[in-house]
DNA sequence: ATAAAACCGAACAACATGTTTTGTAACAAA
DNA sequence: TTTGTTACAAAACATGTTGTTCGGTTTTAT
């Protein structure tokens, strides 16, 4: 009574997950993610209330994966286990993001891709607090420590997002440095 | 025939921008801004051809005008006409924006903010282009110049925004501060 | 005064949402 | 293997939204 319920959740998320891929998140009606999903409407609603809870579930669960394996890492630094040599945690994220783990890049992409990238912000935020702010790494002390951290999650948002709209030319290391470029005068390395 | 058309136009942007204080814009119908204005049905769908392009039509409007006059300014600074000091283009920004010129503070914290900081963020782009991009004032070389102008556009817009989800506790010179503390390592003063 | 335009109101089909009802298939425990 | 519970399916339903159409009225320019 449980690995069935499970089985049918993940297709609806699949289903989802491809609708978003070819169309905007508001052009996608109910009865298309059912259709696509091959399931009953009953079931649908049994699962998610709405359309918004299913993009809400989906996105903690993405998002949420992503950034706990990376809040596992030290803080400015990490042993990076296919290479030897220290990286910083963004570094990190962007090789996970270029994998494409379970079509992270396809939503963040994708034609509403502020929603996305709103909650790919949020869950930063969190990643960036206990990773940097509670650290005592964040050297500028002349502006709200909470205004910093909001800064440092945008900016970083917003390299992905120019990245992606650029279809990936660059490689993460190149990213990575455009990002510390930026946001080095006011953290320490 | 010209006078009427104006008019009507107006009556329906300002029912809209009513709702759009109160509840979020995809919460509102058309036929509760056709009720608002006292239009009818029709009339609407002359004038827009749907509710999308009634908020695209909207922010043009709004942020085309704010930008435009900042555009009028000197490059990094310009002779305020109520003091004396030589001012940023951004105070003058937020300045603007604290007198709540057409209720663009209402919209830019209004639940679905993300979409008007999008369109306030596009237009903000064109701005710095012109205003620092093609006079060189921008230090950084090390990276692309559209990352960067991407960059200082978004980092103005979530100044902004931080600015309001704390309602304005501090003042246009404090926020000018903040942000220029933010954007100095790139940009030339 | 007249013709063109902008408007109104009501009705319309098409579609989307979320609920309800009735019944079937899976599955776990006895 | 039977039994009771839980997940699912199918269809119908009320409700609300969208964008269009059609007949008729008011405004405005000339």
């Amino acid at each position: 009574m449980d690995r069935r319920q499970k089985k049918t959740r993940e297709a609806i998320f699949a289903a989802f997950t491809t609708l978003l891929a070819e169309k905007g998140y508001h052009q996608i009606s109910v009865q298309e993610i059912i259709d696509a999903a091959d399931i009953g409407r009953t079931t649908f609603y049994a699962h998610f209330e709405t359309k918004d809870y299913l993009l809400k579930d989906l996105c903690e669960e993405l998002f949420g994966h992503i950034i706990d394996t990376a809040m596992g890492l030290p803080s400015g630094h990490y042993h990076c286990t296919c290479g030897s040599a220290e990286d910083s945690v963004f570094l990190h994220l962007l090789r996970h993001l270029q994998e494409n783990d379970r079509n992270i890049l396809e939503l963040l992409s994708s034609e509403n891709n502020e929603l996305f990238l709103g909650y790919f912000k949020s869950n930063l935020k969190k990643l960036i607090l206990s990773q940097y702010a509670e650290k005592g790494l964040l050297k500028e002390k002349s502006v709200p420590e909470d205004y910093l951290v909001n800064h440092i999650s945008a900016t970083f948002v917003e390299t992905v997002s120019w990245w992606l709209s650029r279809n990936r030319k660059e490689s993460p290391e190149e990213m990575t440095e455009y990002f510390l470029t930026l946001i080095r005068p006011v953290v320490e390395e």
